[in-house]
RNA sequence: CGCGGGGUAGAGCAGUUGGUAGCUCGUCGGGCUCAUAACCCGGAGGUCGUAGGUUCAAGUCCUGCCCCCGCAACCA
């Protein structure tokens, strides 16, 4: 039964992350589940491929190296292969992927060349022309939803409308193929994702894909028509088959191992799920498996991002609490399909109670029973008593099934909640038969004192197959502890009762799990946290630059600035921009002026206050309602984050005043 | 009426097909002493966001409303 095991495979994927900026725990969280989920099968005894890598294209990465003044490989080759870089970090987690790909390897840009050449000669990818709104000084086309105030986000300036010639995908031609593979299938999971997918995107009628630029060079290029790069998700997607081999000649296991399984991150679901199977129909190709969309870690309650300073360090917590137990947390912690909160207090609580009272306790207070009472090796005399001991056996007994049904359906945290009702089970099982008591008369009690020790012994022995995947490093550890040779640490004897030696001997460690002291290591924490604030903050304000060509007086002369008292200021209803402004204008006549700056001022704080607007813009509808002028306010970017201060001026000056 | 997710004990979360509301931490009391001041047992604590509806029976199905979070298309 288990032989034909042997010859399956499995191909598992995590996405390829975009190294802009060093990863932080998400990735890892990603990259460590999926990790798991590979271990878990190679321990099943799968042949399989494991593969993560980077995504290493695109504006961003063109922009961030202008600015760090390398070029974009440079930039990219000191994130991905540098010190305290992508590659190290998995290093450090112990992730087994059995292959790493870079969108810039060669193999893989001239296989992105010719799927993108494929694609076109089977007509499904056509030149046709890109219609948007065009800022000229900024060189960039914007679509109608990302216009601010109808002009240009990044400078404010009025757009233009302008075409571009540029490659589109068919994916209008794959919608109903797409909408029956999400809904009648469970190709995307969890299921929760299906609805958000076809509401959002599908029902309102997919549009052709444009798949190709030529607003920047860092990219794949079109070899029959250079000007123009691949999008980057087309660039992005095709990883998953490329690094088996598919158009290259660099691998050769494309045939062995396609198709697989994408795990992926909730805010890449749309790509994976709609995108990404239209291109494989478009080559006939076949679909992934699967393709799993798991949560977020929340931070106070909110997305962690760098501008809110709140990046958790996966380095700084696989240090000081070690690798596994940091894996362990996240797999533990967070039900895997949805989001959770991530916090230190969590993290030291979970390592506390699973990692070193219940599992290290466990094996801790076993094997010191084993050597304090045996000399460390087991007698083969034994004294099996059914009715104290069945209920663990069966329990234990029955583990690995329910670990396995919880894996299967991409639970991790259900499958670890299950070993560890076992643990609890074994702590009390301890209780139950009192081995302290046994020992006063090892003369009658001997063989029945071997017996309780030696299935708790077991029962850790096939915890400890289990949680391999979790933690492979202190899992071996453990073995070595409790005398478990590698026959006894396989898949098929994680089924099996009485696996380990009868005369077993065994060796009391080192605590596999420290208690965590939690208020000293939470100190530390902060003021670890708040050196890397300090290092990272710096004075780091960018302004706008200042325009170079000069407006004559006259037209400047037709603005008109006035001073205005707000009378009244309300959030306006379903926006969580605007804000509704009454104000007094000098004219004796209310003006109502809308304005995007909910996300800075609460607006009770500003009744009352003096401030500077434009009178003689013409009115604009927004959310419904008339804005009749434009406030002013000074903008900077501070940290990366958009600032912007209302211009408050003196309140002895009247309503109305001109600004000149 | 843009879309999706969520609102369950002090905190963080589970709750398959509707039938006495569970877990971890914290808290209170008890037991044990092999063990990493750990382990085991028991108690207190919840109008399951809100208002209606279906039902013999709803946290679980339906409707309205309130609050929180995320997404809103070529920006990863």
């Amino acid at each position: 039964m288990e032989n034909k095991l042997e010859n399956k495979r499995y191909y598992i994927t995590t996405p390829i992350y975009y190294p802009s900026d060093k990863l932080h725990i998400g990735h890892t969280y990603c990259t460590v589940a999926t990790d798991t989920l590979a271990r878990y099968k190679r321990l099943q005894g799968y042949e399989v491929m494991f593969l993560t890598g980077t995504d290493e294209h695109g504006q961003k990465i063109e922009d961030k190296a202008r600015e760090a003044g390398v070029t974009p490989k440079a930039f990219v080759d000191a994130i991905v292969e540098g010190p305290g870089g992508v590659l190290d970090l998995w290093k450090l987690m112990d992730i087994s992927n059995d292959r790493f790909i870079r969108t810039t390897d060669d193999y893989h840009v001239s296989s992105i060349q010719k799927i993108f050449r494929k694609m076109y000669d089977k007509g499904d990818i056509y030149k046709g022309t890109y219609k948007g709104k065009y800022c000229k000084p900024c060189e960039s086309f914007w679509t109608e939803s990302q216009l601010k105030d109808g002009c240009c986000p990044d400078c404010g300036r009025p757009v233009t409308d302008a075409e571009e010639e540029a490659y589109f995908f068919r994916l209008s031609k794959y919608a109903d193929r797409i909408q029956d593979l999400l809904e009648n299938t469970d190709f995307l999971e969890p299921r929760s994702r299906v609805n958000e997918m076809v509401n959002n995107f599908i029902k309102p009628g997919l549009e052709d894909l444009c798949v190709s630029r030529t607003s920047f060079d860092w990219g794949v290029p079109i070899d029959f028509d250079p000007k123009h790069v691949a999008y980057v998700w087309m660039d992005a997607l095709f990883n998953y088959v490329t690094a088996l081999g598919y158009c290259n000649d660099q691998y050769n296991d494309y045939e062995k191992f396609w198709p697989g399984v994408n795990i992926v991150g909730k805010e890449i679901v749309r790509f994976h799920s709609i995108i990404w199977p239209a291109f494989l129909m478009s080559l006939d190709m076949p679909l992934p498996k699967k393709v799993f969309g798991h949560g977020w870690l929340l931070l106070d309650g909110g997305k962690m991002s760098k501008s809110k300073g709140n990046v958790v360090d996966p380095y700084l917590l696989a240090e000081k609490f070690g690798v596994d137990a940091l894996r362990f947390f996240l797999m533990r912690t967070f039900p895997f399909g949805s989001d959770g909160s991530f916090s230190n207090e969590l993290l030291i609580q979970t390592i506390n109670t699973d990692l070193a009272n219940d599992l290290g306790n466990l094996v801790s207070r076993t094997t010191a029973m084993v050597g304090k009472y045996f000399g460390g090796t087991l007698p083969v005399q034994r004294c099996y008593e059914k009715d104290k001991d069945d209920e663990l056996v069966s329990l234990v007994l029955g583990l690995r099934d329910r670990y396995e049904d919880a894996m299967e359906h991409y639970a991790p945290h259900k499958a670890l909640e299950e070993v560890f009702k076992v643990i609890q089970r074994a702590n009390k099982y301890i209780d139950e038969n009192a081995p302290w008591t046994l020992a006063k008369d090892m003369e009658a009690n001997g063989p029945r004192l071997a017996s309780v020790l030696y299935h708790l012994l077991e029962a850790t022995r096939i915890c400890g197959i289990l949680l391999t995947p979790f933690m492979p490093r202190s899992m071996d550890k453990l073995f070595a502890q409790i005398g478990a040779e590698e026959n006894c640490r396989t898949w098929l004897s994680a089924k099996m009762w009485a696996a380990l030696d009868a005369d077993v001997s065994v060796t009391k460690g080192e605590n596999l799990f420290p208690r965590v002291d939690m208020d000293a290591a939470l100190k530390e924490l902060e003021e670890a946290a708040e050196a890397a604030r300090k290092a990272a903050a710096g004075p780091s304000i960018e302004l706008e630059p200042q325009l170079t060509e000069n407006v004559d007086f006259e037209t400047f002369c037709k603005s008109d600035f006035r001073a205005v008292k707000v009378k009244d200021c309300q959030p306006v209803k379903k926006s969580n921009k605007l804000l509704r402004f009454t104000l007094d204008d000098g004219t004796g006549t209310d003006r109502q002026i809308l304005s995007g700056i909910a996300k800075w001022y609460k607006p009770e704080d500003l009744i009352g206050k003096t401030l500077v607007a434009i009178v003689n813009l013409p009115p604009r509808k927004m959310m419904g309602l008339d804005s009749c002028g434009m406030l002013i306010s000074a903008v900077h970017q501070e940290d990366g984050e958009e600032k912007l201060h209302l211009i408050i001026v003196d309140d002895a000056i009247p309503a109305g005043a001109k600004l000149c």
